[in-house]
DNA sequence: GTATAGGCTTGACAAAAGTCAAACTGGCCG
DNA sequence: CGGCCAGTTTGACTTTTGTCAAGCCTATAC
């Protein structure tokens, strides 16, 4: 681990309220694995061996229906920790993982994670912060689902992108792969980006512009749905 | 609070490893509050001045769109606490509860809780490993919404009830609320349930027999999508 | 520059789910 | 017992989304 994964490290919400020497405890028996794009970290079912905390790259966790159909539940990126629950419980992996862009990934055996969480009780304190964030972040994806139709769902997404008052945005991933992580095919993305030319939305490649944050934000009931 | 309250409290998997002077410290400042079915105890958007423990009646969790359709997040019974990332965080609750069935609840004050929980170090791991739980919970809800059809959801929650193993089921709620919970309307509900009859569900009111779980496992990728 | 591969878009069609309205059911109350 | 009300089912129809196939565009390789 190079000095300035340690700097991340002490970025992240997990570990800024940690002391120096929690973050060694935690990271003593951890290595960096460095994966090229399109690797597979683990598979739905497997085993929990490893807590990962991307340092750099992306990363996106996926489900897999039986007839093969990708579905993405989360993008991660440079200082997010992954898959903490199974690694906590000590139960299979829900999702699999796989690597968007080469990425270098530290790998904290979960055994040893699962010690040092047993004595450590500013980490317990950092965990439950961290995964009530979480938490909060899947309710939100489940209201999206169940609540707002396809182009609503992408006119969410656009907003929250660009910090819910619009402008430029940068789409932060391939339009295949966003379209996964609102549940909607490739095909119907597209048609939901057109449709949203009706609603200001322009933009070409991976630059999108917001005309008008405001009317936008009442298309997708930005403000009642939360 | 009364003593089976107490040990109510005890048996559930969040108290179940804290010392008895944890809990008593934790609910010293708490009531309980009796409601009838029908009554809301908060809307989304609220600021969060209550962790709530149900000790009995059901609740539903709920979201609600633009047009005033309402989603069921989650159910919950005797024995679960509900909505403790809003509290933990101190953030503005992202969901509405309903009542369902007259219910006791026990009220803990929103601060005292986070004073509690600064303290206690053992409440603090076993919030990590409860709040580790639901994750997953909400994991399975995301796939189960983004790679299955309305039947599907249907037989998989089916068999989450009856354990897996099929047999007879007796489904918890009025079916309106299920399809709620299921992300789907009434009437899709009814017409995914007759669908079922062919992979040999039938049923009539609230009982409903599996006659052959295997199958049905198939039919839904019970066994693939976790 | 041209070739090529992958992602992206578009069109025509099919399937799934929602909407609206009506009929049916079952429990509860007078 | 009858009537009412809410929940549920069914039917006809619409809308939304998915599917399949073709074409396009862009980035990179040669």
């Amino acid at each position: 681990m190079r000095s300035d994964d340690r700097a991340l490290l002490k970025s992240t919400p997990l570990f800024s309220d940690l002391p120096a020497t929690a973050i060694d405890r935690l990271t003593y028996t951890a290595f960096v694995q460095n994966l090229p794009a399109g690797a597979v970290l683990f598979q739905q079912g497997d085993q929990p061996e490893f807590l990962y905390i991307l340092l750099s790259g992306r990363v996106a966790l996926t489900g897999r229906s039986a007839e093969g159909d990708e579905a993405v539940i989360e993008f991660f990126r440079r200082g997010d920790v992954f898959i903490a629950p199974a690694v906590i419980l000590d139960l299979p992996y829900l999702m699999s993982t796989r690597v968007l862009q080469d990425a270098r990934i530290l790998m904290i055996p979960a055994e040893h994670f699962r010690d040092v969480l047993a004595r450590d009780p500013a980490l317990n304190a950092a965990l439950v912060r961290e995964l009530a964030r979480h938490w909060r972040l899947l309710i939100r994806q489940i209201k999206d689902l169940k609540l707002r139709t396809a182009p609503q769902r992408l006119a969410a997404y656009l907003l929250d992108l660009s910090g819910g008052h619009g402008g430029n945005v940068l789409l932060p991933e391939e339009r295949k792969l966003m379209a996964g992580r609102l549940g909607m095919t490739p095909e119907s993305f597209s048609r939901a980006f057109a449709q949203l030319a009706a609603e200001g939305v322009t933009g070409r490649g991976r630059n999108v512009v917001i005309a008008d944050a405001a009317h936008l934000r009442g298309f997708c009931a930005y403000d009642d749905i939360l």
